[in-house]
DNA sequence: ACCCCGATCGTA
DNA sequence: ACGATCGGGGTT
């Protein structure tokens, strides 16, 4: 059923107008979805939202730079940052162009081999193996890079922001409930 | 040129 | 609880 295979999974690849829509929406409805990159697919388990200039946990708070650049155009674009000097994080864009949002992917458990849990954004790219190098790719349109529509609904839960200073009272991040992966 | 800080993670 | 490690962005 699930892998009938990638070209089924093509099929069902999101679009512009799935991440051009309000961000915390995007990402409580990425929850379950299938990330696929290269050989490597896993359904999405975690997520922040990040939203705009008022927030003051957003990268794009601090205005339009160079690396926030990517979040300010249109929505379904991948935004890879490092982090700490060594960990990438990988987010989606949402929303209209010129308004800053994003989606931080948090964690996906694969269901291609090893079938695990990475619970954490810079285990999943550090396993993936995403670095800058696929920092502000349309992955609507990348044949190697997308995120593709599943069948299943999950209930998730509903907390703040991990590892911010700022921005704690936002509950603004959304994860699928344990007891229900698998 | 210099300084501070960070959407993390493994170790303790 | 803490350190590793380095780029982004602001300041001198």
């Amino acid at each position: 059923m699930l892998l009938a295979g990638v070209k089924q999974l093509h099929n069902h690849k999101l679009t512009r107008e799935f991440f051009n829509r309000s961000t915390i929406q995007v990402a409580q409805d990425l929850l379950g979805q299938y990330l696929i990159f290269y050989d490597q697919i896993g359904y999405i388990t975690e997520t922040e939202a990040y939203i705009g200039a008022s927030d003051p946990a957003c990268h794009a708070a601090k205005g339009r730079t160079k690396r926030t650049e990517v979040m300010f155009g249109p929505a379904g674009y991948s935004y890879v940052y490092l982090i700490y000097g060594m960990y990438h994080c990988l987010n989606f864009t949402t929303e209209e162009e010129g308004f800053p949002a994003a989606v931080l992917i948090r964690g996906i458990k694969l269901v291609t081999e090893p079938k695990i849990h990475l619970n954490g954004p810079g285990k999943l790219c550090k396993f993936l193996a995403i670095n800058k190098s696929y920092n502000q790719l349309d992955i609507t349109k990348n044949p190697h890079f997308f995120v593709a529509q599943s069948e299943k609904k999950y209930q998730f839960i509903t907390t703040p922001r991990i590892g911010i200073k700022v921005g704690m009272e936002l509950p603004w991040r959304f994860y699928i409930d344990p007891q229900h992966l698998d």
